[in-house]
DNA sequence: AATTACAGGTTGCGATATGCAACCCTTATC
DNA sequence: GATAAGGGTTGCATATCGCAACCTGTAATT
């Protein structure tokens, strides 16, 4: 059995701040998805997801001044822009997936009828798991906090 | 190179609103962070993560009603109530990790000096990723989505 | 038994964030 | 030149957040 407690107690060490501060906010995330689905345009988001224009704004320019969206004008029709997501933004994809799936597996909405699959192979892909790096599966009692470069296990606090 | 975009426009025959509905609030992360480190008590989380009583008061209702925690008054002293992680609290371990692993990796402050490793072989964990049932790792593109149930490929909208 | 301290809240109030509708500016299109 | 499309901004009403003070029920102290 691990060891429970992350003995640091300050969020200054956690990544998980540092996430929440750009993808926390409300609308953040449906944003997200919306752009997996190749959506690019201002009005495109603002139709499909139903969010206030204010809002949308918002929260696209917040989303390109972290580096998770690319904001630029296109070139064939100057009053247009698109929206891209960038590499930055292509590494939320897991995170987005996880939470998806969760909100699938208990979510009060019939399953969907929709399954992400592995295009090469043809089948369903494999629910999003904590791994070994051998590839075991991991659950939250194998696992133990480490200071970096250290072989030896903290006993703090 | 998978079907880009997902068909349906709904979000209904999607997991995420719901997900979010749950822990799409201010805190609800930070609170199941802390609760996965063995917080139980509501001062504990309180002084630990300076949120506002009165937010964390719902907070925790919240995350009660939807079945994330469970409100446990303690035999022992009956002043004191545990908040503890159901199983579809634990649920959210993968989502949350991948969160952080995001915004370790992005996020303007420092690496953190812990990291979480395989307790049994004292390795640190793989990266949070999609894979295919065979375990390969897949990217976006390598993804395509199918009916439920069907082996023909959706071409929508 | 009375007093104090502790755990877990609730209440009021000001500061933010959100949602809606209307308006604005620039760039196509006719 | 007139009109419309795309991408916003502005004003105002409402909901949520954050802080501090207060309340309630249960130990612990004297």
């Amino acid at each position: 059995m691990g060891k429970l407690r992350e003995p640091l107690k300050d969020l200054a060490g956690c990544g998980l701040p540092s996430a929440l501060e750009v993808m926390g906010e409300r609308w953040s995330f449906l944003i997200l998805r919306a752009a997996f689905n190749g959506l690019v345009h201002f009005e495109e988001f603002s139709s499909e997801l139903g969010i206030a224009r204010n809002i949308l704004s918002n929260r696209l320019s917040r989303l390109v001044e972290h580096g998770v969206m690319e904001r630029t004008p296109c070139a064939a029709d100057r009053r247009k822009i698109e929206y891209r997501l960038t590499p930055k933004g292509h590494d939320l994809l897991p995170a987005m997936l996880a939470l998806r799936q969760w909100g699938e597996k208990y979510g009060s909405s019939g399953v969907s009828d929709l399954v992400l699959i592995d295009a090469e192979k043809g089948e369903p892909i494999a629910p999003i798991a904590i791994r070994a790096a051998d590839g075991r599966e991991l659950g939250w009692h194998d696992l133990a906090w480490q200071a970096r470069g250290s072989t030896d296990q903290d006993d703090c606090c």
